[in-house]
DNA sequence: CCCCGGCCTTGACCGAGGTCAATCCGGTTC
DNA sequence: GAACCGGATTGACCTCGGTCAAGGCCGGGG
């Protein structure tokens, strides 16, 4: 049955205008003649298993990409092995940017689980890119929004407690799924708990604990990678310490 | 005899040709005609002073910016007024990205002392990009070199302890000094304690005590915000904990 | 000149979360 | 179905660095 669903995905991969993902993607404002030759540039061969690597870290760049289904980490390993998670990647996502400064990557992207992927190879793209400012301003705008949701992610990582930096984590995949018109409420989490650990500079038996108490509390249900957002309103107030905030009524 | 220098330098800034950091900013690999033509869509108006905003958080967006001389911090503000701040910003180095996502600025930018700026208006500079490719390609190695930054600053935040945090710092000001054709040895910190400590996730005292620790250990001479590196050798062996690392020879 | 207010430093204490270690659970292999 | 293995959980302990509190230093203004 896994085959012929990723046969489908492969078949429905015809053209950006027919992608479900169009308008979070980089087609977004762009149609007509324009997007055909986005189209064309791109080659959608890759189909990753669990585990694989889209590429590695010191390898020559040649291609941007972008998730079509399934899910990336990408990370960094310092000189003796130990690596961190830089971050998740869902459909519609672009991976690879960090790689243009300097012709090779600064990091490198696994899948998560088995996962197709769009790849827009550099020289194609700036090609295009030269004709079609639309497609120009588009990429421009993807680019920053990576780099606002990295900002967005070094405050958790400067000043959060453990608590918060997992209802942030959380509150962001629940956001990021109900972007992609799925259930926010219902997460498969298809990263490990050493990922989240280590995406959230804490250690696995923080954050094993930590699901443990939020599923006490009433607030998760959590069945291994499964994990169900009952209350997303104590969730919500719980991505913000109540030591900062409020200044009179802290229940305590 | 601070105007005079001042006013020198506006007058300096007539071209990105003179420039002395041509080669480092967005210019750089553009040349003739093309030049010429970037150069008329950069305003250079703005001359902040110590503490003046370059941009606030929530303001509208309408530029891109480069700083020519001086530094900025960039930062965020919670809902509590808790700021973290995301980076120190010197000559040649490129703010404001993260506001194009949405057309407004996700974070503000504040001059550390006194700076001149130069301002690139985002429609211009569009217009420019469209028929300019060496530039956009210039412009994409940029923003993704301050990409590749943060990814460097994630592993920091994520997995080292204080002494190393601050190690890393002091090694990456100096290299940037020291690309900016500057003594790499002696820094100005333009910056207070408190910026150095919510930049590394740390407490004020922790950074005031690893100066301390650092000075008695003859890496560093520290006088104020004049900071002498005495030992580089043992400053970059300081930059990755022992405790990862060799397999062997760990004295303990 | 002295006082005032930031900024910085230093010391004493303490708690969140890391580390170490044992166990468990689900999936895979034979 | 027994043995095995990697990931996940749980508990006990301890450390790093945060917090609190008390000066010290320097620069600016009266």
């Amino acid at each position: 049955m896994d085959t012929s669903s990723v046969l489908d995905l492969n078949q429905l991969r015809r053209s950006c205008a027919s992608c479900a993902l169009h308008e979070l993607c980089l087609p977004a404002g762009i149609d007509g003649e324009d997007l055909k030759r986005l189209d064309a540039t791109i080659r959608d061969k890759r189909t990753l298993d669990r585990g694989e690597a889209l590429f590695r870290q010191g390898g020559q760049f040649h291609a941007l990409y972008v998730v079509r289904s399934g899910s990336l980490r990408t990370f960094v390993e310092d000189a003796s092995g130990n690596a961190q998670v830089l971050g998740f990647h869902l459909p519609g996502e672009l991976v690879g940017v960090d790689a243009l400064a300097n012709d090779h990557h600064a990091s490198q992207a696994e899948a998560l689980e088995r996962s197709s992927i769009c790849e827009l190879p550099y020289e194609h793209l700036n090609h295009l890119l030269a004709q079609m400012p639309s497609l120009q301003r588009q990429l421009m705008r993807v680019v920053s929004r990576e780099v606002a949701a990295e900002h967005q992610h070094m405050v958790v990582m400067g000043r959060q407690p453990a608590q918060e930096r997992m209802a942030i984590f959380l509150r962001s995949l629940s956001d990021r799924f109900a972007r992609l018109h799925r259930d926010g409420s219902t997460l498969n989490l298809s990263m490990s708990r050493y990922d989240i650990a280590s995406y959230l500079g804490l250690a696995v038996e923080t954050v094993s604990r930590l699901f443990t108490r939020m599923e006490e509390a009433g607030i998760l249900e959590v069945s291994r990678k499964a994990v169900t957002i009952l209350r997303p309103d104590l969730l919500e107030a719980m991505c913000s310490s109540p030591r900062t905030g409020s200044k009179k009524g802290d229940a305590l």
